[in-house]
DNA sequence: TAAGATTATGGGTAGTTGTGGGTAATTTCC
DNA sequence: GGAAATTACCCACAACTACCCATAATCTTA
């Protein structure tokens, strides 16, 4: 059952072929509205993992880069980090794309791949790296939680 | 898969031949609208590289250094330095475009070409000067760029 | 429960892409 | 005006990628 247009949660485990191909859940595929053409974007996430963008959705960021002046120093640098190791890719007859060699490094991918929903995009991360940040995660401040409180009902 | 029209993302690393020339990626070329007539200009970058427009896109930067007044000195020196180095070139049945000596010494290219997309142009890298900006960029008022994220990345 | 449909994974192939070099046309300079 | 140099255009090959088919495992449905 889809829940809601371009909307991913859950948490799936595949593994990456010897061409760098990655299932997509078919969940994930069914979720994704026609628009998007079958495409997502993938790049780098500010984890060591691969972040998976719906096309519209990273369109919407490309129109907010268009935005920025390349007069700026710290304007150009943000527009290079972000497109740099961006790229479209579609989802084949059997529901994989294929990720870049550069993104592959980056997340530290082998033969594993961990699909994790984030609501408005989903990761792909190699366990062991999830594991790493999981453990880390539990030195988060309470104290942040508490003034996530005030921006978020769950 | 083409995104949008004159929209570039992505790092490709190719060559520099004798001649001069360097492969425009496949995707960047099927990215170019057909007004473009196959014609990129290219120009020096702020920072130490080529940034390479397409035709159109070009057009509009000559029609807003247009508007800039040649009382002020500051705008006399940006439209120089600006409109100097700047060349036409269309690609030819390769796809390859020919850079300017002028050019290729400016960015210290030798053999090896990183091509950056910039979303609304691409830059033209050699290696070398691409690793001495990626560690100056460590440099950057970590707060400003992150204000910066929040407001781009959706 | 059994048959059919869907999903995950592997591999083959034809067309595309990147790179080198060659030749004819054009420009430059004496 | 003619030789030299430069530029634009063309061909060829190797590497790669996108697309296709095949199979096994899983899920759905009657």
């Amino acid at each position: 059952m889809t829940l809601t247009n371009n909307t991913f949660i859950g948490e799936y485990a595949y593994s990456l072929d010897s061409k760098g191909r990655v299932n997509i859940p078919a969940k994930f595929r069914q979720a994704l509205s026609e628009d998007n053409e079958n495409t997502f974007v993938i790049a780098r996430g500010m984890d060591p993992c691969i972040w998976v963008y719906p096309l519209s959705q990273w369109k919407e960021i490309e129109t907010n880069l268009r935005s920025l002046s390349s007069l700026s120093k710290i304007h150009r640098t943000f527009v290079r980090n972000t497109a740099r190791y961006a790229s479209p890719s579609t989802y084949d007859k059997q529901g994989r794309i294929t990720l870049t060699p550069s993104l592959i490094e980056y997340a530290g991918l082998e033969k594993d791949a961990l699909i994790i929903g984030m609501v408005s995009k989903m990761e792909i991360w190699d366990p062991v790296q999830m594991d790493k940040t999981d453990k880390e995660t539990i030195k988060i401040d309470p104290a942040a939680y508490d003034e996530l409180a005030e921006k978020i009902i769950v």
